[in-house]
DNA sequence: GTCTATATAATGATAGAC
DNA sequence: GTCTATCATTATATAGAC
């Protein structure tokens, strides 16, 4: 973990505050719906003031484009030394900060943000190496294209946070709750550690797609 | 399969050239970028008949979600029959029809469609369903909720539509292209039928939470 | 740096002719 | 059933005062 934690409202300069407001309504409501005028009443300025910092609502979603790849990319770098490898935090609370992006940045990939497009695209890239080393310890290489599934298994991943509201109507769990993250996690442990088909099953569509 | 296929661009009402257009439009741009005046320009109509036959713009929303419920309800009906079930269509071309559909099933629930929202309930209920004879087959029970687990799985199968686009550029496969979809379908084979995480790999990481 | 007031563009809603 | 023309609303962009 580097350098300070997140601080306290009050303490931000209006220029953060607004960046952060806006974070928050472009993820919640998507970039069309939210307005100048509700992130500047979030931030508690002027939408005058949004503008005098920012030119416009599309260089406003660019900078927090920017904000948020540039934690994305600390993260990484941190996770992929040695040492954050081998921490039990790297899948845990070292990725909390990271949370509340995840949701901004699956929400800018419906609503077409180019730079949010650049971070799937790397995510893909790094799924792909994640897979490659998964693939060599089975005894059996998979069938298909290694990319197309890596770009396949971080759209499912993202459908979490994009579909956030409904899994948390359906389970009673929000994944931003401390208890809900928990629930959701264990879930997904199970999710990922068992098959959802056989291999016999699995070869028997596979025969039924030709 | 029911009844009769597609009909013809042309030989369709303009009622339903409007609701097809919206469904599609509704699906691309999400619910506010799609302008009543472009679904009727597709729709090759003025926007005055769009009024005219849905009232507003929230009423043929309304519309098209219906169409979708019900389009979804008798796919449901027929693969839940004892021959649906055994009919390798049922998981291939039989379900075609469905795939725009789902599509747009996928952007009603990011614009908060009250109509998506119970369809993705059902999902949940059938996935729970499904998972609950899939666990008796397994020897050792998941630890985790079962209603969890559901609603993650359809959230994540929802991410591919939702992500199309991302998909499609990093695999050059279209998931609505005849070649893209096979491409598609069988990577899914592969990504169901293998864990991602060992059952060691997984309970240490369950260790990691508590 | 911050605010208020105004201009402009887009879009959904409406009315009425054919 | 279908179209054209117009109105009302809303949100962004802009200008200028403090």
């Amino acid at each position: 973990m580097t350098g300070r934690g997140p601080a306290a409202r009050e303490d931000l300069t209006a220029r953060a505050r607004i960046r952060d407001a806006a974070i928050e309504q472009f993820a919640e409501r998507g970039y069309d719906r939210a307005t100048i005028r509700e992130i500047a009443g979030a931030a508690g300025v002027s939408p005058g003031l949004v503008r005098h910092h920012f030119g416009s609502k599309d260089e406003l979603r660019r900078a927090c484009d920017a904000y948020a790849l540039e934690a994305m990319r600390r993260y990484v770098d941190e996770a992929m030394t040695e040492d954050g490898l081998n921490d039990p935090r790297t899948a845990g609370e070292a990725r909390d900060p990271l949370d509340p992006l995840q949701r901004y940045l699956a929400r800018a990939l419906i609503d077409e943000s180019e730079t949010a497009a650049g971070i799937f695209d790397a995510m893909v890239g790094m799924t792909e190496q994640s897979l490659t080393v998964t693939d060599r310890q089975q005894p059996d290489p998979p069938a298909s294209d290694l990319r197309t599934r890596a770009a396949l298994m971080v759209a499912m991943g993202l459908g979490i946070p994009a579909f956030r509201a409904h899994v948390a109507r359906n389970t009673g769990a929000d994944l931003y709750s401390p208890a809900g993250g928990r629930q959701i996690a264990l879930a997904m442990l199970d999710i990922y550690s068992r098959p959802v088909l056989s291999r016999d099953n699995a070869s028997a569509l596979r025969q039924g797609l030709k």
